[in-house]
DNA sequence: AATGAGTTGTCTCTCAGGAT
DNA sequence: ATCCTGAGAGACAACTCATT
């Protein structure tokens, strides 16, 4: 495969045979790709984290490199691809043609994302679009007939464009096959909460969109062992003092739609997890749902 | 085992200016 | 007037290390 290092794109026969997909403005219902909600691919430090993420759970493996440079990519940096994905299903469930090259504004994906648009926020798009291109990713998750090794980053490239007087016109970005397979296959995709993206903590991001997952609309709720989670957290934190951490956010309830609790079962605390009866958001979920199906 | 204290870097808020 | 970009101050969260 092309080496994706450079930010200069002008020769990249890649980008050459792909369409240029055009962001679409707006409201948009806000989706994210379960594979990444559910396992360990992003640092959840505001700190840069270029420790790697060395995860391996029966079949499944993931391995997450980053270059001292730029860091790890984050929890909040994911927010530019959930930005993307949700782009992406919205045009495709329009019959509109998609693509990986995507062309758009910082603006509009700062808005999107619930991000002010001050100059910090700006240097932090940037920032962000340089931890989502530097940091390397391999997995068994969607590869099993893979029989080499695979390895891709979250963008293959991204460039800002300007015009003759060197005033911006915009940012282009190519994402990567195997994030793309996943935007495009219903199966794999999941509508989030928008008011996720006004979850500060990167923990708190991290524990909505598993709870988000595997919890679903399910009425009884969902649990899972205190230790289970801290390794699939992949944080850098010891156990108990993620669970400590953990305990806090039960007691501040922040997640949008759902109820936690924490019970200790015979010494091993578990944390279980229920939807809240209908919230105005599933209501409008389900309406999205019922208008797909004609 | 549980929780403070200090450190570091990111995010939020407010005010402001140029372009359309 | 609205859209987009810029600057600085302060809040905030997670990390490491320390204390009980």
């Amino acid at each position: 495969m092309a080496h994706h290092s450079a930010l200069t794109v002008r020769d990249e026969p890649d980008r050459a045979q792909l369409e240029l997909f055009r962001s679409i403005p707006g409201n948009i219902p806000p989706r994210d790709a379960q594979d990444l909600m559910a396992w360990p691919f992003f640092s959840l430090a505001k700190s840069p984290r270029t420790v790697p993420i060395a995860f391996e759970m029966g079949q499944t493996w993931i391995s997450v490199e980053a270059v001292h440079q730029h860091g790890m990519a984050t929890i909040w940096d994911a927010d530019i691809l959930i930005w993307a994905a949700s782009q992406l299903v919205e045009a495709r469930d329009a019959g509109r043609p998609t693509s990986r090259l995507m062309a758009t504004t910082p603006f509009e994906i700062l808005t999107y994302i619930g991000r002010g648009t001050s100059r910090d926020n700006y240097d932090r798009l940037k920032a962000a679009l340089d931890r989502l291109q530097a940091t390397s990713v391999a997995t068994s998750i969607r590869q099993q007939h893979e029989r080499r090794r695979h390895r891709f980053s979250w963008i293959n490239e991204w460039q800002e464009r300007l015009d003759g007087k060197g005033r911006p016109l915009g940012i282009e970005l190519i994402l990567p096959d195997w994030f793309y397979a996943a935007v495009l296959d219903r199966a794999l995709i999941l509508t989030i909460d928008p008011a996720y993206f006004r979850l500060t903590g990167g923990l708190e991001r991290w524990l909505y969109r598993i709870v988000r997952k595997h919890g679903g609309r399910q009425v009884g709720g969902w649990s899972f062992d205190l230790s289970h989670l801290h390794a699939k957290s992949g944080v850098l934190s010891p156990y108990k003092r993620f669970a400590f951490e953990l305990r806090d956010i039960v007691r501040r309830q922040p997640l949008p739609g759902y109820h936690l609790l924490i019970d200790r079962d015979s010494g091993r605390e578990r944390l279980s997890f229920a939807p809240i009866a209908l919230s105005g958001f599933e209501r409008a979920l389900r309406r999205t749902r019922a208008s797909q199906q004609r």
